[in-house]
DNA sequence: TATGAATGAGCATTCATTCAT
DNA sequence: GATGAATGAATGCTCATTCAT
């Protein structure tokens, strides 16, 4: 579930009153529009706008720009990850990584603020939703790959590499928008047991 | 070879003078190193210090940042087509193939905002250097297709793709700046043809 | 009246905050004078630093330099206009058109930047001043025309051509600024039925 | 005849090269072409460029965009003297200056510079031409005075007021460039002796 | 607490003038 | 002398952030 970071750090922060937590969720969505759409560049006043409130009320919630869009991939990955969980349940732990990817592709896709963040490696340390989704594809891969199919030079810090890559392939090619698939599928071919070709010990 | 655009987009314009075409280079160089360092975001009037020029000196040569811009992806896309080109001499053109896709990932990795600018896709039609690339990667391609060294279902398309992808992957991971590495060659692998899983199909 | 213009264009905007209507008569005021002094030349720093504002809330209440120079004449033109509607009731017309001509006069004289809005024919279409500037003097001149104290061959449209004159012979004679009423009062002058020399028809 | 300014203002300078002198009269051509088609704001570039000459040569022949507007000022002034030196001759006073008038009209009408510049009372001081102008002027008022034509209480001084504000109605009005014909008629016309009604004397 | 007006550092770009070739 | 490349102060405008209402 979307976790509700407070502004400022604090743990456990007191519950926001009702309509504090709504124009919170206001925010967060109208920011995910703008960003989506926009990438970094997007502008605060047009975020505010968007949520039909005024930039104050933004600022309230989120002491800086930054802070906007750390909390903001922030939440996505905590939904990815909501997600993820339930495929640590299947069996056939490469089937379950590759579902895992590419819904982590749908979300990447469809926020082009969110593969600028990855770059650039927005928050110094990653958030509790990216520690989750690294824990959670350790163990797939790890299955995986005692299952014999996916290739064991392979390590977790590859994945965000790799599905940044395949982020960065959405903005590009306006009227195949669907190439990050592409882009993805040949990352999972080059991803499997039998695709190792020694190359990556180099 | 790197070509001379002169500002104002005529052809073949006069050779510049001397010392133009030097204060030209500095300022292409100065360029590449700023919007490598900061991307798009790099300050014409930093470009101008680091060419320790004026900034009228830069606008003289290029119109606009981004025409700058331009020029300095143009520039570089030719340098890659030059030494790709002696690449089609080559018996085995999956090795050469994958020769060219290592080199153009070195330039990438340099210059964060090559890959900006890739994903942006800021030319409206592709500069000269790019056609000849393409060419250039079209037919390499076909040829380790023959060769049955690569999978049939990739187009050259993708490649442009991948290596945007490739490429943003640089500016994560500080401490291992080499990881574009890693992604490049778990790429290649999936665009064996041993690696065609059928998935690009879908 | 002075009319209230939102910054957006939209008619009858909501009424700006007291502090904002405040400050944007503050701008309007400055600007005035600014410009009055520098005439388009006038710098947007300038304007915000004589109302001790931010350059910002210059901008907040006009989008541009030119949509505040257009603003200020309008504002002017409707002022104008504003004293100019008492003159219909008068019985004598031409004693009325000329209390007109010298008001304007005054206003003209009192800034230079409206002469060159004049001159430059800033706004492509005539504001709302303008055109009730122009009823009202096409009015008093018919009058006065029937009255048989001004030339029959004088037009409305020369009108602001002549004014316009007469508000550019203002900068001129640092010494003797009241030059213009030499101007003025030699074109009034020469619109009297008794001046009509039969040049006008050439 | 034009008269030949040098650059820094030592009377008498040696007599230029014929090709230098060649070049300054392209110069001069050029900068009248360029600020009678876009008033002071035209640039020194586009001067040069005009003139099929580098800026440097408009450098050498005036050291300052300043002087070069002056200087043109100064020559136009001196045709116009040079013209109407033969007016003097006639036995028609009134007539005379009217023709006078009419032809600075019609200079003043084709260079929109030239009115700034006499509005904005560029030289400090008036320079040759418009001091013989003056003269000349003063002479046929006096006399189309003493004919009895022209009304008593103007001075020369008045002269170039009005005209400038005659010149000034030629950038309005798209459509009919030649309003300022209608303008100058009126003057004329309120110039006459007939037309003196006392409101000068106030 | 919400609002949106105010702030002002920051940035791209222009253009008169200088100076190396 | 001529050329045109170089210079850099100046200027219009933007936008993240603050603060009075």
């Amino acid at each position: 579930m979307s976790q509700l970071v407070d502004p400022h750090g604090e743990a456990a922060a007191r519950p926001l009153r009702a309509d504090a937590r709504r124009n919170r969720e206001k925010v967060l969505d109208a920011a995910r529009a703008a960003f989506a759409e926009h990438g970094r560049e997007a502008q605060m006043d047009d975020v505010a706008h968007r949520a039909e409130v005024g930039v104050g009320t933004v600022y309230r919630h989120f002491p800086t720009k930054e802070a906007l869009l750390v909390a903001l991939s922030q939440d996505t990955f905590s939904r990815i990850a909501d997600r993820s969980r339930a495929l640590l349940e299947r069996d056939d732990a490469w089937a379950a990584f590759v579902e895992m990817m590419w819904d982590a592709g749908e979300s990447l896709a469809a926020d082009r603020a969110l593969t600028e963040a990855m770059s650039t490696q927005l928050s110094p340390q990653p958030c509790p939703g990216q520690l989750e989704l690294s824990s959670i594809a350790s163990e797939l891969m790890l299955r995986a790959q005692a299952e014999g199919r996916m290739r064991r030079d392979v390590i977790v810090e590859d994945i965000p590499m790799l599905m940044c890559g395949v982020g960065s392939a959405t903005s590009r090619a306006h009227p195949c928008t669907a190439s990050w698939r592409r882009h993805l599928a040949i990352v999972l071919d080059g991803l499997r047991a039998a695709a190792a070709s020694g190359e990556l010990e180099r």
